[in-house]
This record gives C-alpha cells, structure tokens and sequence, in this order.
DNA sequence: AACGCTTGCGCAAGCGTTTCGACGATGTTA
DNA sequence: TAACATCGTCGAAACGCTTGCGCAAGCGTT
C-alpha cells in the first residue's frame, strides 16, 4: 500500500497553474471573471492533481454546509422512509446532501439530535417532532432560528409545515366502511399524543355523525405507539360481546397489529369483518385481505418539506406556510363490497385505482 | 423577530471567562490538565453564552468529520432501509452522523456520490455497489484510501464486506419447498448483475441437485430489477403448459412480483401454487398467503458494517474482513406444509419462528 | 502627454477550531 | 540561594477555502 494519499489542495493548484489561490477560487466557482487562457490553466492543473475542493474548508468560509438534516423516527414507521427518500432525493436536486437522524420519538433524543445538527451546522432541518409536551427541541429550533420544516405531525407553530387532511381523508375512508353497510365500526389509533391521530379519529367521529351513527367510545381506541400495541387494543376489540363488524387503523403499524390480533383470533376479512386503514402498502394488491386503505402521498411530501425547506433558508423571513395534502382512498376488498364513493355519476376518478 | 442571532465562539467564551482560546478549547475537550477553578470558570463562561463547539471547524482543523457516508438503492429495496436504520444506529453509538445518499442502483449516480461524500470529507462510506462492470465507484474509494464497506452485494475486492450466506440460505430455503413435495420448483431471481442475485441461484440449484432434481433452466428466470419485471417473469413462469407447482423468488421485490402475477392469474396459495421467498416482511404472519422466507438479518448487517467500518477508519491496514450472516428459515403456510426443516429430533430450533 | 476607465488578477484577512511549543510562576533539590 | 523540574496557561500557526479590496497594465480620451 502507499503510504499517505496525497489529496491536492486550492494551494496546490494555484501553484502549479502558477496563479494565485484567489483566482482558482474564482475559476472553480465561476465568482468572477477569469480569461479563458488562464482558466484553462487552472483547469489543467485541477485535472492533473485531481483537486476536489474540500467541503469542510468552503463551509467554514463560507458558513453554509449545503447540508439539511431530516430527524424522524425510522424505527416506529417505515413511511417515515418513503419520505426521508423523497427528501433526499429533492435535496439532492438542490445540491444539498443530507443528514440522517432518528428520533426515536423521544423527546429528549430529539432534543438531542437538533442539537447535534445544529452543531454540525446544517442550513435547515427537517423535523417530523415526537410527542413532547414541552417541545424543547421546537423551541430549541425556534430559539436558534434554525430553518426548519415539520412533516407529518402538525403543530400550533409559526413554522413551515406540510401533512396530509387527516380529518378529511380518514372521514372519506371511515364513510366508505359506513357505505359498505357496517354501522359499528371500532377504531385503532396511531402513535398517541400526535395531532395527526388525534385529526384521524376526528375524521372518524365526523363521518359517523354525518350518517347519523352515534360513536360509541368504548370501541374506539387511543393510541397504539407499536404493531403490538395496536394488536392489544385490536384484540380487546374483538373480545367485546357485540364486537364490531369493522375495525379502522390509524396508520400501517396499527393496521398490521389489527390484522395480526384478527388472525389470530382466526377471523376472516372481510368475511367476519371489515378493515381499512390509514397508509397504503406496495403488496397490499396482491396479499389477502386486500386493504382498502388511504395512501399518503409520501414523494410529494417528502418533495414539498425539502423545497419549504429550501425557500425558507433563502430567505428566513418569507410568510410561514402549512401544506395539507390529500391522501387517496384506494378501495380494495377488505370492506367487503366495492362501492364506488359518491361521485358525480359517471366519472370515475382517475386517481381512484379500484 | 430578532435580526441576527447571535452564536457564540470559542473566542467569546475565552474572553468573557477572561482565559485563552486554547485554554478553552481543552477544557472543552479535555486534552490537557485545566485548574479546577479556571475549568469551572470556562464552564460556567461555555454555559452563559450557550456555546456549542463548531463542528465545520472543528473538522478542518482536526481532518476528521465523524461522518460516514450510507450510499444504497434507496428506491429499489426496502430492505436496504433497514439495514441504514441499523447503521444509523451503531454510528450514533460510535459517535457518528450518517449522511444518506442514494445510488439509485446506478453506476453512474453511485460515482456521483461517492465523490460528493469524498468531497464532503466523510471518514468512511458504507456501500451497496451497483452492478457496475467498470466497479468505477469502488476503484475511485480504493484510489483515493477512502475507508468503506460493502453490504449486501460482496465483490472480490481486497475489501471489508458483509452480507448474507447466500447460496446456503437460499439451499436451506429450496430444500424446505422440496421437502413440501414439489419437484418442479421455479425461480424469480432479484436484480440482474450481483453476486447476491448469482449466490442465491446457486443454492437453489445446489439444493436441486442434491435431491437428485434437475434443474430446468426454463423455468428459472435471470433478474428483475423491479415489482414489475419480477410480475412478468412470473407470468410467463405461470403461463407454461408444464407449469411448475412452486415458485421461488430472489428477494423482497421479487416475491411481490410473484405473488401480484399469482393474485393476477386467479390462483390461491399454497393450493394451486407454492410460494417462497428470500426477505421476510413486518406483516407476513398475518397476511394471506402466510410466507414462508429467509430472513435476513438486517439489524446485525447494519451494525457490523458501521463497526467494522469504525475499525477501518481507526486503523487503515487492519485485514480486510468479510462477513457472512446466516439468513433465518421462517416457514409459514405458503408451501402448503408445514414440516419442520430436518434437525437433531426432539430439538426445536428456537430461533425457529413457526 | 496626462488622465481616467476598464480589465484581469493577486493579497491577505477572515471562518472557528486544534495543538504544538513556549513561558512565567511555583515548588523542589543541591 | 541558585539551578531546575513541574505545573497551568497562553500565543500563534495551522486546517483549506472565500472574498473584499486594491494594484498594475492596457486602452481611449482630451
């Protein structure tokens, strides 16, 4: 092996190119005009040495890192990872790199990541905040004028923000169970203590009422924070001597803990009942029982959190905004009929896939 | 809003604690004896002005990032998210940031960005190479020293690698689906081009010839990069006059292919068609048909590359290892038995999940 | 011929740390 | 009491880049 890599340095080139640092500063940025004798000089030199200018240095001079954070909880929702990929891919078309870092929705390893992104010196971080009463890594953000953008879980802030009509989607969702004849309908929240789940089982209230059902409580649950948590709550559901003809999730983990304590209480969907839930799945088509679901729109998400992100590092006094997205009800078969939504008859939604 | 928010150096803390720069410097990393009483003098100056070291700087001066670089297919295997959430862990652990960066299984972008991390000055990179001839990425880490560890797809590169026993798993896997009875047994593979992809062929093969089966390279199919490649190779498996009565697939993707083609041509698992594949799923316990897969062990693939990694960056002529992880048989209804892999008689293999 | 403008580039002061060498003020020994 | 370690601290040179300022040469005016 060879000893010590030689890695070229700014001064290095210069020296070669027999031109000052300043000028092959100028030629790599293009910052001002060099004539085109000497910019083929100094390329010459770069090709020659390989130079790559190193990133650390260009940061500290000129105090921005081209770098954004993205600090979710990877473990407790793989969508989380649908979306830090779009992100990741939208930075990247910004010329950001990006930073990895899990929450774990703890707050205070929250805190503790922000800090350690805001030591490094990201330009922005993107947040999707765990459930902290005292939002300290919020204010922490805030405090410091730290651009930032919150995904998923909404909150009562001046910030950039961007989620999905909870409320909306799941009272669509909720309406079409009611439309397939169920009338007792049990529901398995997400990860309590968010407004996203809170809006959710809003959204499912709303839509019972609207048909005239009353919402009996005892068969709504609060709050699951893992699969087995909802898989507990699912299975007392189930337990209960007029259980539900449906059961709703919150999202893929309660989802998945729904079916487990379905399966194991060898129940067949949607035979002796029902399920939707929040969050589409790549196999959901092919795997019985075939969920009727709401999809998030995780690329658009993710897209639109990195070019808030963007702008609002541009300028850090431009209006805050919140984006809602819609989610897209995806009708399968584990409601047991196929009704088609109300629509103007006729038109079949395109972004309806049956 | 405040105009500018003020950060503090490590300037400001020496002054108003009324020492040297350097004297912070130590005390904050504790490089040099400091007097209790000027030690608590900085510290109290450190905590007024709520100083937090610059990592940019730090960095420059010190040549060393703490960064490593995770540089996957983020798009075209879920499971790769895993194993970053495991390496994203163990960094955390050895006091690492991750910067993520996706290849799109693309030798090009692959280059790309193994050269935006050098630029970054990451002190190592985690790689999933692309199925790149020229191994122009690989060449580039070599060249240039760049501590890095392949994962998942291993090359026969003087390099630290880890990943799974492949052909033994994928042996382990066939013989399950041959003990079940089926004696025309076809396969999907995953992506084209990667020893992995070859491997697992290999002990499906193996596992054929050792049960004195012949292996009809009709119903094998070479590669698909995606759901749908794999959805078409299947199809075309299915649509034989000799169909065979199971089907093997090479990896998360491809087993959904597999089963969309199935769901598709209106057949039932396990009774008109055995299934079986490499990857096992969060929600595979309880959805119809019940898989039966190897799993691979993400977490500990994740872990041991950010350590071995660590050791590499630590000591640059440490022996290159590398790693093979044992997948683990999960049998579940989708072959249509279900019989216990043969093992000492009376010794249920806990690990053995049924 | 003196003047001023433009053009293309170099100088050097940052950016916020780390770290090596040195330097007084003590305490120790001869 | 002089010579000498030891101890705690400081000064300053890096690290590799950016960028404001200014300079010299070349040009066109009067």
């Amino acid at each position: 092996m060879e000893g010590e890599i030689f890695v070229a340095t700014i001064v290095d080139v210069a020296r070669r190119a027999g031109v000052s640092v300043s000028t092959v500063s100028h030629v790599v940025n293009g910052t001002r005009f060099v004539s085109p004798e000497t910019k083929a000089l100094v390329q010459g030199s770069i090709e020659a040495l390989g130079f790559m200018p190193n990133a650390v240095a260009r940061s500290l001079a000129r105090a921005t890192t081209k770098t954004v954070g993205v600090a979710v909880s990877t473990s407790t929702n793989s969508y989380f990872m649908d979306i830090v990929c779009a992100i990741e891919q939208a930075c990247g078309e910004l010329g950001q790199m990006v930073f990895l870092a899990d929450t774990k929705d703890d707050p205070e390893i929250e805190l503790r990541v922000v800090k350690a992104l805001h030591q490094r010196r990201v330009d922005g971080i993107i947040l999707a905040p765990s459930a902290d009463p005292g939002r300290a890594a919020i204010r922490y953000l805030k405090d410091n004028q730290i651009p930032c953008v919150l995904v998923d879980r909404l909150l009562d802030e001046e910030l950039d923000q961007v989620g999905v009509t909870n409320e909306a989607s799941m009272r669509q969702l909720t309406e079409h169970v009611i439309g397939a004849g169920h009338r007792r309908i049990g529901y398995v929240a997400g990860q309590p203590g968010f407004r996203t789940t809170e809006e959710r089982i809003e959204g499912y209230r709303a839509a019972l009422r609207a048909s005239g059902l009353s919402v009996d409580e005892t068969i709504v649950t609060y709050g699951s924070a893992t699969v087995g948590d909802a898989a507990a709550a699912a299975r007392t559901l189930l337990a209960l001597a007029d259980r539900p003809t449906a059961i709703i999730s919150g999202n893929n983990l309660a989802t998945i803990g729904v079916m487990q304590a379905i399966h194991r209480a060898g129940l067949k969907v949607p035979h002796d009942i029902a399920i939707a839930g929040f969050d589409d799945f790549e196999w959901a088509d092919s795997f019985e029982p075939r969920l009727t679901v709401v999809a998030q729109p995780c690329a658009r998400i993710g897209h639109e959190a990195a070019n808030l992100l963007a702008r609002r590092i541009g300028n850090m006094d431009s209006p805050h905004a919140t984006l809602r997205l819609d989610g897209e009800l995806v009708i399968r078969e584990s409601c047991g009929s196929r009704i088609l939504p109300e629509k103007p008859a006729g038109a079949v939604d395109p972004k309806l896939r049956i």
